[in-house]
DNA sequence: CCAAGATAGATGTATATGCATCTATCTCGC
DNA sequence: GCGAGATAGATGCATATACATCTATCTTGG
């Protein structure tokens, strides 16, 4: 097949499913080596910075709705990386990582820090910090101003 | 629940993976009056710029497995918004968008280009430029280099 | 022309993801 | 304390998405 050029498309949302989708291989690839996905890897990550967190303020902090998270960690928790417990208010559900949770992160870690690394080699130092900052400008922006004008 | 601050992410793939499920939601909120899902949105646009184009050289365009088309493409062919045909290579499926397909993105456009400028005029011309730049370059530098160092 | 290897998609399977809806709980006014 | 309305997740359903594998077809050396 003939290399067709990657088109600038005009659409933001397009745009950044699209690299989604590039960088998701990318870094996949590299975790398929010690059996993680991608959203699981950010999952461990993420409760490790954070502790102890229901299961909404999980979802909140990674811009995901509440009840994805449901089978999500359903999947992690059969694996055995995640505990659960109730909260003082019944319907709250509490996730933290388990032992064998903190194992995992620690053995992922320096794979992600190769992926990392090596991209942030390609970007350079500025673009780098620059896409961290912006997108994380676009998620506030679009989350906490959501529908309003 | 308790506002919980939109924590910096470490890892580029997971900031990625956030912003996209934030602005997907963030347009599909608006792509919802007309029907369509973000996707189908970014496939309808494609095409009406490419023209007629295979269904591997879609992939490559909007950095999906090819593999991954057959089912979205099969939606919309239902749907009636594009059409078919088997190539000169006969494994080949050549893919265009049909007269219902381009009526479709023309009634969509309007609501596109709405969620379009109002995201743009929150986030600036400079961040919005910067933003398709960047994201476009991470895209290619991925595909391009993809594996290797 | 033919067999061996390459390639384009189709299909099976697993995860990711959101929304509508349902259930269990909680909160609050009375 | 009770009932009405709010809230956290669970569940049903649809789409999105990738990879492994399979099939049909093409290409190419002999």
């Amino acid at each position: 097949m003939s290399q067709t050029l990657l088109p600038e498309l005009p659409c933001m949302c397009g745009n950044f499913r699209r690299t989604s989708r590039a960088l998701t291989q990318f870094y996949e690839e590299a975790l398929r080596s010690v059996g993680l996905r991608a959203t699981q890897f950010t999952i461990l990550q993420a409760l490790s910075l954070a502790g102890e967190v229901s299961q909404g303020q999980l979802g909140e902090m990674l811009a995901m709705d509440s009840t994805s998270l449901t089978r999500t960690l359903g999947i992690m928790s059969r694996k055995g990386w995640v505990a659960e417990h109730r909260g003082e208010d019944r319907r709250e559900r509490w996730i933290r990582l388990s032992s064998a949770g903190e194992i995992k992160l620690k053995r992922v870690l320096p794979v992600w820090e190769k992926v990392q690394s090596r991209l942030r080699r390609k970007l350079g130092q500025k673009a780098w910090r620059s896409l961290l900052e912006l997108t994380h400008q676009v998620t506030e922006l679009v989350k906490t101003q959501g529908g309003s004008l």
